[in-house]
DNA sequence: TTGAAAGCGTTACCAT
DNA sequence: ATGGTAACGCTTTCAA
């Protein structure tokens, strides 16, 4: 902002070019001079405007993440802090920094991605949570926007995305609760068109094929307090579950809390395992069965591609990348602890 | 980027200029040329380039959040999720967005100052858990940047900061658990010159005198990992306290395990109040006690009188401002609910 | 009221 | 190898 090249240029008596060279390193530029100029840039600590650069080469230093839930809907989502702690990691020694969006409501999720497209504020993005039938994609698409999918594309689309492979996950979940001993195993998940929810749902019931009749599924908003309204009443009708899949922690919380409201003991009365594995598991009496993401690789993974597509560097591998998942047992799913004893 | 106002321009049959003119809202324009130009640029989905735009009236409209953690550090950190949370909330109609930057350890974080003031890539930066002898806002205000402190600012220092008054708040939380019958009350703050861990401890100081004998006085890294383990050492020697004011809710988790692994119950061996009132607290069995910072106010008045220092909008009210906390009692500071019955 | 033109600080192309 | 110079898209001053 202070000290321009221009600046830069008088002083070690070259052209601003020159500077410009030297800056990016190019080395067909005099030994001697290029001293001479790094020098100059040292003793008057020159930076490059980020402002003007970006204009001229229309990259802006900033990867987006759009995050779409209510107005404080992310509050004290522990996913959520995980996910952005982990990214902010990985950008540490790039030459990107993160930028934060949040959509409250669809109308406007598409006025911030028009911004985002027309203005290209930010060199690409990080999308959480997709659904199904979602238009912001096409668009992504059509503009050529760099993005990287976390969650499961749409089948035909060609998009770049890496996540867990969220039917067999919920398969192994659901597995887990019938092998403890549970005999009603449901899943609460969010509204239908959430993708995540959507997979999962169809790999419970793919486990309670043959191995139970009821299938019981029900439907929340995010978050932990629509969670425990809506188990509220579902786990107080006589036919309620003995045992639940939960879309994850932070709703499982809303669960517990319900359990407690109705008072059903956890392990005991109600089996529970939900996903993302946040600290929070260790913190729920017993713990809180949860299914690991890997958040961490998934983040690596996916950044990795992202600046790959914004550099247009080589891309290896299949679009669609697959992080393992893992669960981790914890006493929210052990009926009858005591038997061990 | 597709569309410029010289698109515009050529259009309407009008200047560059003029289309500029009607973007920034100037009056004396012809009320019909004005609107050849906005349907223009309705008719083609003009979007202005946030870079050039930039680079002519050096603003970024970006707003920087620097959190001083180590790798990983933030991970499920509700009381982080929460104040990035409602900093989107906050900016979403205003022309500025959230740049998140994290800087692990000492040099790191001066690197990242350093490029901040020089290539001023955000127009403001929003400072948390600043250190007592931070040399950090020496530098910001020898440079003029527009920033505001979360926490407690140096007493010489003339900057703008947003804080609750910590000292009263832990006063009030050790009082109460002197009141609900403890009579070995302690605190675990993190390390010394951390300041709101310093000023938490004046306040349990001052709190004590007269009312107990020992200063029971323990410091953690942050994290409940750090907190478990300091934790559990304390809570199985002799003279171990009866009741703890812990820092914040997260290291509060780790104080709660290593209370499950000395076999001590919460709350009648041990009571507990920690801070931030984050979703957490309900969800351990009886609920956390806890001190709400009222986060939601903090970042609202701190990001107003940010926008008004970035845009040189008058300041009213003092430099330092004070939002009220609130002691939500919960389950674990109750010791013996079973007399209620 | 409108248009022409000068920058903002870079990068990159074209001469030399 | 180096210098001159034209963009990048916008805002703003100066003329008309």
């Amino acid at each position: 902002m202070r000290v321009t090249q221009q600046d830069i240029a008088r002083i070690a008596n070259v052209s601003q070019a020159t500077v410009s060279r030297v800056l990016s390193g190019d080395e067909k530029v005099e030994p001697s001079i290029r001293d001479r100029v790094l020098e100059a840039m040292r003793r008057h600590n020159y930076q490059p405007d980020v402002r003007a650069r970006s204009l001229r080469n229309s990259r802006a230093g900033l990867i987006g993440l759009v995050v779409n839930r209510p107005h404080g809907g992310l509050n004290d989502d522990p996913f959520f802090a995980s996910l952005t702690a982990h990214i902010i990691d990985y950008l540490q020694d790039k030459p990107y920094h993160l930028c934060l969006e949040m959509a409250a409501g669809e109308s406007r999720e598409h006025a911030i991605y028009d911004e985002m497209l027309r203005t290209r504020r930010v060199d690409g993005l990080v999308l959480v949570e997709s659904e199904a039938s979602d238009s912001r994609i096409e668009r992504l698409q059509q503009d050529k926007f760099p993005f990287i999918l976390l969650g499961n594309p749409m089948p035909s689309a060609e998009v770049h995305s890496v996540d867990n492979d969220n039917v067999h996950a919920a398969e192994l979940a659901t597995i887990h609760l019938l092998d403890s001993g549970y005999r009603r195993v449901g899943i609460l998940g969010a509204r239908s068109g959430v993708t995540v929810s959507d997979d999962r749902i169809t790999g419970y019931q793919r486990a309670i094929r043959g191995r139970q009749v009821d299938h019981l599924i029900w439907h929340a908003d995010f978050g932990s307090t629509a969670a425990r309204q809506t188990a509220c009443e579902f786990l107080s009708s006589p036919n309620r579950p003995d045992a639940l899949v939960v879309l994850d922690d932070y709703m499982a919380m809303g669960v517990m809390m319900a359990a407690r409201d109705v008072d059903l003991k956890v392990p005991q009365d109600l089996g529970l395992v939900s996903f993302n594995d946040t600290k929070v598991c260790d913190l729920v009496d017993g713990g809180l069965s949860s299914v690991s993401l890997n958040i961490d690789q998934i983040v690596k993974v996916a950044c990795d591609r992202l600046l790959r597509i914004i550099e247009h560097r080589p891309i290896s591998g299949p679009r669609r990348l697959i992080v393992p998942t893992e669960l981790k047992v914890r006493g929210s799913s052990v009926r009858h602890p005591e038997v061990r004893a």
